[in-house]
DNA sequence: CGTCATGTTGAGCGTCATCAACAGGAGTGG
DNA sequence: CCACTCCTGTTGATGACGCTCAACATGACG
């Protein structure tokens, strides 16, 4: 039912990377035990120098940063197979906070055998390097998004860079022109990623399913039709780096029938 | 008068990262030839596939996407020693613009030469990734800009971050209690950098100034009590990674009356 | 001397924040 | 089992911050 650890850091990584078969073998050599995090509970905080790398197995992780007006900001969502804190390789001190969303599994591998890792399979060092360079696009689009679109587009453009990332590595439901994903994230925190207030988000979102761009139930948003919602919220996919190799992907080698399974659906919300 | 250019890009480096001499080394047999590049000129547009890195070896350029609507957002300035394109060497396509400001001089590195010098000297490797995990510290610091800080504060963050960059590579002023930078930038781009419109901007400079927060001659900003701005602001210079190597910078083995030489303070703004 | 870019000012308005109150569901303890 | 609390979502009222439109000032430049 679950993939098993190393896949899921895999299947992540080739969502937008191209693994030769000794990166794989390499990655599968790591040792990964994933343990249960409660929700909302903090991996990593401003000041640490952690000593290890945290892998999200299932569920989600958000960064923060807090201001010293105690207002805060979520600058990135992080999915399974992602490693939110893979700068602390290089970037000893952390200016930000990374925390869990509800029914996440986090393995923690230890830099240095990450730095083995990487001497192991040289190939890797580049694909960690360019994935902290397809981060830094997000954050580029974040500050766009942020900066330049008013409410309705801005949340909606979200919900497209969530489904495209989501989709990527297999989290999503589609059935016919119908999209589906997870979204165990409150309005609260919506308002933090999206610099609102969590009432203009709860009118947003009300205007959102209104004008049926989305839906949501139990914990999932649905998009009855993408191209609208793509167009509303003027998202151009191209900044996530993973078209190229999506084809490639959806014929991938792991069971579909995990397509959901460490998507972490559980909390309610919006 | 002016630095070689080897040196502008070595004293950038340093100014967060460790050399080693033989990284010096390999960088001064790289072939960097600077050309000025006139103003307000696109050096990377959306779509393109660069095959080489731009330096920038004088002046200012700035990185910016445009909307559907015509709006565009400025989601970064770089200066004299940065490799603002350096990502380009492992996502190929390019998902916004960088364009120069005024009086710039850029210098043209094939793919091929960087892979070589990384290859040479694989600490630069690392160095170079690193670089560019500070750049994503950046671009959460300007999400945290735009998604929360109201304008006074948001461009009085803005002034600080730039001091402080400026500052690490010698291109800032001091005058006993007195701090002043070079700011070639028109209201117009300010706005677009903090997502604010230009008017808005206008009347908030006005504010700053009034406050005696700042102040503006002749395309240089002057800040006469640096903790007043900074608390202002509520900045902390955390994310940019550079206190650390500050001290063993200031005694640094660059001529140190070339100060200014590389800032560009050419354009009247502000 | 005219043109253009940039900065400045005023007026009016809209988006979005704030404050406050309430509803519903989940979990908890008596 | 019920009462209580807490979290989340929802709604209304009010006002502020910042946008837009428009006009004008200033200096650089040809």
């Amino acid at each position: 039912m679950t993939l098993p650890p190393a896949e899921i850091l895999i299947r992540k990584l080739q969502s937008n990377n191209a693994l030769s078969e000794g990166d794989r073998r390499a990655i599968r050599e790591v040792e990964l035990k994933p343990r249960p995090v409660e929700a909302d509970h903090d991996i990593v905080r401003h000041g640490d120098r952690p000593s290890q790398c945290a892998i999200i197995m299932a569920g989600w992780a958000y960064r923060y940063k807090i201001l010293s007006s105690g207002r805060r900001q979520i600058v990135s969502f992080h999915f399974p197979g992602e490693m939110p804190d893979l700068q602390s390789l290089l970037i000893p001190r952390s200016d930000h906070n990374i925390a869990t969303l509800s029914g996440t599994m986090v393995a923690l591998v230890p830099h240095s055998q990450m730095r083995d890792l990487m001497a192991r399979s040289p190939g890797l060092a580049e694909i960690f390097w360019r994935d902290t360079l397809i981060d830094s696009a997000i954050y580029r689009e974040w500050v766009v998004n942020v900066g330049q679109r008013p409410a309705l587009e801005r949340i909606a453009h979200l919900f497209c860079e969530t489904f495209v990332r989501l989709e990527a590595i297999g989290l999503v439901q589609r059935a016919g022109e119908t999209r589906s994903f997870p979204w165990p994230v409150t309005q609260v925190l919506l308002g933090e990623a999206a610099g609102m207030s969590a009432v203009h988000v709860n009118r947003t979102l009300q205007e959102l399913r209104a004008s049926k761009l989305i839906s949501t139930h139990q914990g999932a948003v649905t998009i009855p039709n993408w191209d609208r919602l793509e167009e509303v919220a003027g998202f151009d996919p191209d900044y996530l780096s993973i078209e190229e190799i999506q084809t490639e992907l959806r014929e991938g080698d792991w069971p579909s029938g995990s397509r959901f399974a460490n998507g972490a659906a559980t909390a309610q919300s919006s």
